[in-house]
DNA sequence: TCGGGATGTGTTATGACATAACATAACGAA
DNA sequence: TTCGTTATGTTATGTCATAACACATCCCGA
């Protein structure tokens, strides 16, 4: 870790080093294989990591994708504002496309209203090709 | 189970139970679950009940929710149909609204078209207050 | 400066979810 | 009948996540 790569404010040793493994990552990754990448760091055990995983995914810097039982890093500038980020997931690479369209996310708010439903956060994510694999 | 009631033109009989439990179940059940409610029956192993669930969502009779790791029986009269099928989970109560919106869909395959995304499923999950918990 | 709560950390053990691997049985078409 | 396909039973294992407890650190107010 370089000391002149700040990620965030607050970030403990730990959360650094997670969210760096994740940062650096171009699939998302399940909490224990964070952990088997920072056994060179002195993590020893599942909890140090999803301690840390907790912490970044209050602060937005880490969603995790729930079809996949993964961890991606953010990829806009300042997560924290967008509520409704959706995921798609290519089934042959692996690679993960974050998007945060108003186009989707408004019908989703508007359905909630229709219903009472009291929204509270949502997940959506894609299986499919994404544009490098489908002519491969 | 009363062979009265056929669910399905090629149900098995463990694929048979499992579904009688899932839909006479008012919330999500996991596979764990569902092996307990059918130890009656003779179900000793997870593989049986996994088994079984793995044919029922592809004959979509059966939604897995990702967000829980748990299944639910289809709402609609013939599932098969809808390809971005919703759910919306109450934080409260545990009941789960399953809804078919084009309004939804429509904006997720044009998403996926811009970006050259072969769309192959969805997974869409909302959580939230239902409308009968968010007075209470 | 001395608490004392809040937060972060380390460690062990356990719980919850899912599948691999192999053997056997049932079924239907050639 | 024979053979491929599908379903089933069983044991063991793999993968994901948290409970419970102890200790350390930090900050802030008395
Ligand atoms: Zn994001
Ligand atoms: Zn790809
Ligand atoms: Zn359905
Ligand atoms: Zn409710």
């Amino acid at each position: 870790m370089t000391a002149a790569h700040v990620h965030h404010p607050d970030l403990t040793r730990n959360q650094s080093l997670v969210y760096d493994v994740l940062n650096g990552s171009d699939a998302p990754l399940s909490a224990y294989s964070i952990l088997d990448a920072l056994r060179g760091e002195g993590f020893r055990a599942p909890l140090q990591v999803y301690r840390a995983l907790e912490k970044l995914r209050a602060y937005g810097l880490v969603h995790r994708l729930e079809s996949l039982n993964a961890f991606v890093a953010c990829s806009h500038p300042d997560c924290a504002g967008h509520e409704t980020a959706g995921f798609a997931i290519c089934e042959k690479c692996g690679k993960v496309s974050e998007f945060a369209e108003e186009r989707i996310a408004a019908p989703i708010r508007d359905w909630a209203k229709r219903e009472g439903f009291v929204l509270a956060g949502s997940m959506i994510e894609l299986r499919g090709l994404c544009r490098d694999c489908r002519e491969g």
